[in-house]
DNA sequence: CCATCTACTCAGCGTTACTCAGTACCGGTA
DNA sequence: TACCGGTACTGAGTAACGCTGAGTAGATGG
């Protein structure tokens, strides 16, 4: 199942990390650990910090560095206009997704 | 979207076409043709033809090449055992993201 | 002073879907 | 006959994304 997870969280990964950041700001590792819990155990933990460059780099999040009591200063990320706009069209591509796999599933059983 | 789609189809691509042969055997053709009339209009022609050689050569389906009457042969696909049971795994997989996602998007809004 | 937890960085890789071009067979039309 | 459009499949090269695995570095506690 691994390999399958691995594959299906192209492309919506980022819209999982968008949708957390949609809630409130969080930085790398706080993230990584809440995806964690949630049940991703799977994830590596240099992903999340490479698609929070990828999606910094496109404009659809805005960084503030704080200290940290214990380590590194964090990169708290918090969503832009930009990025809601993406939000809103990633859930719009993920709506028909999942309704077409909806469909697709019952026709099959 | 169609960028969107293009990221989010890798992974549910394969899931898609094994579910559509659950239900029948059918040729790249004909799935091409089914997927772009349930809307999935930026689907690439050879898109379809490479995700059946992958899944042909990991066991998923067989092939039968049945001459056409319009054109050359017909390769029909039909889903084999091991193709059902790694369907069985991509719609557990499917589910877990499915359930998250939604949760998520319930919270977001 | 070393282990552990926090927090982030980076190079290289494999998989997947796309682009674009090509092959080939058939029916109909001019 | 010559050509065109629809059917049906093939193949080379490219980009994006997530993974692997290793590394840097600060703070705390035994």
């Amino acid at each position: 199942m691994v390999r399958q997870m691995t594959e299906m969280l192209k492309g919506t990964l980022e819209g999982v990390v968008l949708a957390i950041l949609s809630g409130k700001s969080a930085y790398g590792y706080e993230i990584t650990a809440w995806l964690r819990e949630q049940g991703f155990a799977d994830i590596a933990e240099g992903t999340v910090y490479a698609l929070l460059v990828r999606v910094e780099q496109r404009g659809f999040v805005d960084v503030d560095r704080v200290p940290s009591e214990k380590g590194p200063p964090r990169k708290v990320y918090s969503l832009t206009a930009a990025g809601r706009d993406y939000l809103e069209d990633f859930w719009r591509t993920w709506s028909f997704l999942s309704d077409r796999l909806e469909q697709l599933r019952q026709e099959g059983n």
